[in-house]
DNA sequence: ACTATGATTAACCATACGGTTAATTATAGT
DNA sequence: ACTATAATTAACCGTATGGTTAATCATAGT
């Protein structure tokens, strides 16, 4: 069952802020990998890297699991759908206003 | 021109991530309004909107211009699509990834 | 000129973010 | 048992968010 509540919204849109956890979102979307790994690309220190992970995590839009000594992180795609679909509404609504506009203009020149 | 630095992504997923902010953009979908119609809703106080007014604006995704002593705020769809973007790209490799699994069990069952 | 209204700025407070270094936990490998 | 490695937690620092109330600015309206 999903968390539709907003402030799974808010998480999610306050995870994506940050470059690096873009950049850690991106490196996912090409399978599953390690912290050490998507840390590596980045010159920010360990913890800093656990920090954005938590973040993601916690926001829906990464889990993470152990594997012996390392943790392995996987994308979750549904909360990012949210996003998009939120997004998505939203553009709609602006679109139909600029073709209700353009088409007004036309009839009025 | 448009501005595609990382940092505009970051403001306007930023600026996404609070439930205020997301209402007045919703708002504005509908047509551009005054600032004191877009506070209605919330029950929060004017500097508090003003100060979500300037950061959707930084963001790119908002316009503000004065009308007498109104200021008259206008949705800005560019950015927003931008934001749009980046999760659409992110979920295509994550869709290609699904594939790519599914067809593997498929095959491999 | 005066007053009321729309909106912002100033000053302040609490909490979250983003980074650091140092310490800790847990497992691998010899 | 010892050591090295993966990763997190703890403690700290500076800055940004998100809110408040009080003060200011600008225009409308009488």
């Amino acid at each position: 069952m999903v968390n539709h509540s907003p402030r799974q919204l808010d998480l999610a849109f306050g995870a994506l802020s940050h470059p690096i956890r873009r950049g850690i979102l991106a490196r996912l979307a090409s399978g599953e990998t390690t912290v050490a790994e998507l840390a590596r690309p980045h010159k920010v220190s360990a913890p800093a890297i656990s920090k954005h992970l938590r973040i993601l995590e916690q926001a829906g839009l990464m889990s993470r699991r152990k594997r012996g000594r390392e943790r392995v992180c996987r994308l979750e795609a549904e909360r990012m759908k949210e996003a998009q679909n939120w997004i998505e509404s939203q553009r709609a609504l602006w679109n139909r206003r600029l073709d209700a506009l353009e088409k007004y203009l036309k009839e009025n020149p």
